[in-house]
DNA sequence: TCGGGTGGGGAAAACGTTATCAGCTGTCGT
DNA sequence: ACGACAGCTGATAACGTTTTCCCCACCCGA
């Protein structure tokens, strides 16, 4: 009768038994460090293929104090804008050999920021990415312990914190929106914005900016929730308002609820408004009209943001903060104003 | 001149010095035995407070055995049903107090499939989800290594191999999105799948069955890739193929793009071809016409993977595989043939 | 022949935590 | 009055690695 041990997975010490060598030259072996005969590496590297060891991570990493996982801070992860950040985040961190953990932070209340730093410092993390795109970051990122490396990734155009950041400059965006509007005739542009808390807005900075150069008047800023549906809702509105000619939307998303509850009221885009979003994503060039956007390269943020964490990481603790400018997409959704 | 000593993380015995304890105390404190008298306790706790110490997850999960973290494995991230799958994982994962970590397989080859696994089990991780909804996905789960608590999510309807797995059942979403169609009075209907390399996808299967029980008429399969682009070049040779009256896309993005292309070159949906697209992204009820598709809960999805890679992880090896079924949604994009 | 480097390898310590064990109080049942 | 037992606490031993330290054998130049 064999005794129903267990199954234990095995360890280094099991390697070197196997191997006939002491555990430290299994070790060796294992980093490749020189100073190893070739035969005995050998065996051990055999040794470890019957067995099937793996090392353990939690002993690796509490030994030598490496670390190979950075956490992703973020009040959303399914939104296009952040999945595509998301994913430039873990190409980056996965050929840099580093795995990324996701946490969300449900809300800007400090219960949900504090239960979810809490959750993600119980891992052994290298340091943290926080997605700024909300409120849920913005508070994430000042809540966080002193001498974690930290940087965060967002649409700002210059930090108030001392945290190294990888940024989109959204102001920019915004006011580029806005010009090509003006540009094109119209006499003022009105404005979707997202339900940003806080005062400031890039995009909408950028679309106040834009109309106060050219002297344009500067209409009430419309409210609302990132998905289509609050766009549709405004769009409802909209129909009815004989001066509004042109529309810039925090978003995509919007953009599209908005341009489906104008053509459903029998308005024209681009004839009668002309309608801009933000975000580019894929499905908007399909669009019928095809929607003129302001395109976000989320990936390449991603992308920095790891890049900027491995520099703080490595000890460099102002690391400098990079910014990218979006790029306007014109495409059949907007249209020099009727007359 | 006070020595520039580098800062050093405060560990347990640092909170046991000050709160004048021993550190099997602090330590049952923290773990909220019983048995630690309510004064040392308030005292260990301002401790804590006060030096701002967190527990070191590695040598904490070294020592108990206890993990914390799930990894996910998956072939892509951002698409929508990835990443609605892993929020449904990471919010089920959140509310039991565990971490979700991701890689992604490049794709099905040993190489990038190995690179992957070899990546993840670096982490303590308590047990891996493998969303199986491409050839990445498939690979990956057959590559883990035994006794690893191992769950799967994706699409069949049946289950291969022997790990447990949460599944959308696909084959029937195909019969049902098939049958409707039928049942509208088409003769047949066409099917772009996408770019499966293995020969079953559910999708395929139920479009098949359906067209089986019918007496119809079973058309060539289309292969194209998951992007919206391979559904508008489709687009542009049905355009000319008088027979094809109904298409079942293979999602949304595909049926998207098919619709496109179609109303580019003058044809009606759904006058002239009816179309029905799978997943229900937010987006395609705007579109105009509206998507008729096959909703599927990937957010669910994702939740009950989590649950069931839990109740291994507790030992409870072969846990019962659950299946659910996705819902039509009629709306815009399709109706009985001309005639 | 001797001293000093160098390639190679093992013994033992260390990382920060939790588990085990033993000891020390006091209380309660008998 | 005595043992048993519960409540509480600290030494000490683990967990599986990597790091440090030291020893050995060998080769080389003096």
């Amino acid at each position: 009768m064999a005794s129903p041990k267990p199954y234990r997975a095995p360890v280094l010490a099991d390697v070197a038994k196997a191997a006939e060598v002491s555990v430290p030259t299994v070790s060796r072996v294992l980093n490749g460090s020189k100073y190893v005969a070739p035969d005995l590496a050998q065996r051990v590297n055999e040794a470890v293929q019957t067995l099937g060891y793996r090392p353990n991570g939690a002993a690796r990493s509490m030994r030598s104090g490496r670390r190979t996982l950075v956490s992703v801070l973020a009040g959303a992860t399914a939104n296009y804008g952040y999945a595509r950040t998301l994913q430039g985040v873990e190409t980056a961190a996965r050929r840099a050999g580093m795995t990324v953990s996701i946490t969300v932070v449900e809300s800007g209340d400090a219960e949900h920021v504090h239960a979810a730093i809490d959750l993600t410092l119980a891992q052994p993390t290298a340091g943290v990415i926080v997605l700024e795109f909300d409120r849920a970051g913005i508070n994430a990122a000042k809540a966080l312990p002193e001498r974690l490396p930290v940087v965060v990734a967002g649409g700002g155009s210059r930090r108030t914190g001392h945290v190294p950041a990888a940024l989109i400059d959204e102001r920019t965006a915004g006011r580029q929106a806005t010009e090509y509007l003006l540009h094109l005739g119209h006499r003022t542009v009105h404005h979707i914005a997202g339900p940003t808390e806080g005062k400031h807005s890039g995009r909408t900075d950028g679309w106040r900016a834009a109309l106060g150069a050219a002297g344009a008047p500067v209409p009430q800023i419309m409210r609302a929730d990132w998905d289509a549906s609050a766009g549709y809702r405004w769009g409802e509105r909209i129909a009815g308002m004989s001066d509004v000619t042109a529309v810039f939307c925090a978003n995509d998303d919007i953009a599209l609820g908005l341009m489906r509850a104008l053509t459903d009221r029998g308005v024209d885009v681009p004839g009668d408004i002309s309608v801009i979003g933000f975000d580019d994503q894929p499905l908007v060039a399909l669009w019928r009209p095809s929607l003129t956007t302001v395109d976000q390269d989320f990936e390449d943020l991603g992308a920095r943001a790891f890049g900027l964490l491995s520099q703080v990481i490595d000890g460099d603790v102002d690391a400098a903060s990079s910014v990218t400018a979006p790029q306007l997409v014109v495409r059949e959704s907007t249209a020099a104003p009727r007359g």
